[in-house]
DNA sequence: GGGTGATGCTGAG
DNA sequence: TCAGCCTCACCCC
């Protein structure tokens, strides 16, 4: 359940173990058994991540685009890894690296112009800010196209890359912007600070594995509790951690909204 | 051990 | 707008 800083943590961790080398590749579940062998026995070159979809480029061979979805999931071994669950959709082997895939939403093969399509209709990723096409500048292009309330337009990919429902809350929180606020009304200024935001946040999460957005706090590992780290997300029925006033829930762009009526006020 | 919600997206209507 | 996808972890017996 994946926002665009586990993408690319897998990226990193998967081209880690596996660019340069012949991967060994199996589909113990079947459903991506003819792409699976297409690719076995072929050298992975590259992988690379866009907000919340990976591509794996082999030589001599189409592109493996992944993106997990809602359930979708990766588990890496370094040595002696358990045998994969008959849901497994795909296995890389390779350099005594392991790599079990499970659940994903997509797990295809893609020609160039395939792979060029989706990456066409996805906006700027926070993660490569100041990379061409990833800037400030072409967020706050894409948010003066579009009426929507802000909470629903950082939701959408085309508008900007990598950020999921947790991000959308705590972001918009940060940047002290209400959720209901017309997308196209931003201010220049609410524009950049709610970038810079997202660039913050989504390279912590990346740095450290996990996504905490309250300064200096301090979280138990394991599972998380009542929005433990977080300012609003999943913090019903609780208090804002800045104003004490009440944490608002709503269903906004088909997913739940959390925010702050005093901390984000009407623009 | 069953029920359920979840960090997502697509396509039918 | 909303059902469907399809998996896992957590919660409550």
């Amino acid at each position: 359940m994946p926002e665009g800083h586990v993408i690319h943590r897998y990226a990193l961790d998967h081209r880690d173990r596996l660019a340069g080398r012949v991967v060994r590749a199996t589909s113990p579940q079947g459903r991506f058994g003819a792409g699976a062998r297409r690719i076995d026995g072929r050298k992975l070159i590259d992988v690379d991540a866009h907000g919340k979809h990976l591509f794996y480029r082999f030589e001599r061979a189409e592109a493996l685009h992944v993106h997990l979805g809602l359930y979708g999931k990766f588990r890496s071994f370094d040595a002696k890894p358990p045998p994969p669950t008959p849901a497994t959709r795909l296995t890389l082997l390779g350099g005594g690296n392991t790599i079990y895939l499970a659940g994903p939403s997509v797990c295809e093969l893609v020609e160039p112009w395939a792979e060029q399509a989706i990456l066409d209709r996805l906006g700027p990723d926070p993660l490569k800010s100041g990379t061409e096409g990833n800037t400030v500048e072409v967020f706050a292009s894409n948010l003066a196209r579009r009426r929507i309330p802000i909470g629903a337009a950082v939701l959408d990919q085309s508008v900007i890359a990598g950020v999921g429902n947790i991000f959308r809350s705590e972001a918009l929180f940060v940047a002290g912007i209400s959720p209901h606020t017309p997308a196209n009304s931003l201010t220049d200024s609410e524009v950049a600070e709610l970038w810079a935001v997202c660039v913050t946040m989504l390279e912590k999460g990346l740095a450290e594995g996990r996504i905490v957005t309250v300064a200096r706090s301090r979280v138990r590992p394991g599972p998380r509790r009542n929005g433990a780290g977080l300012y609003v997300y999943q913090r019903d029925q609780q208090i804002c951690r800045r104003c004490n006033g009440p944490v608002s829930r709503e269903e906004m762009a088909n997913r739940t909204l959390w925010w702050c009526g005093v901390c984000q006020p009407p623009g």
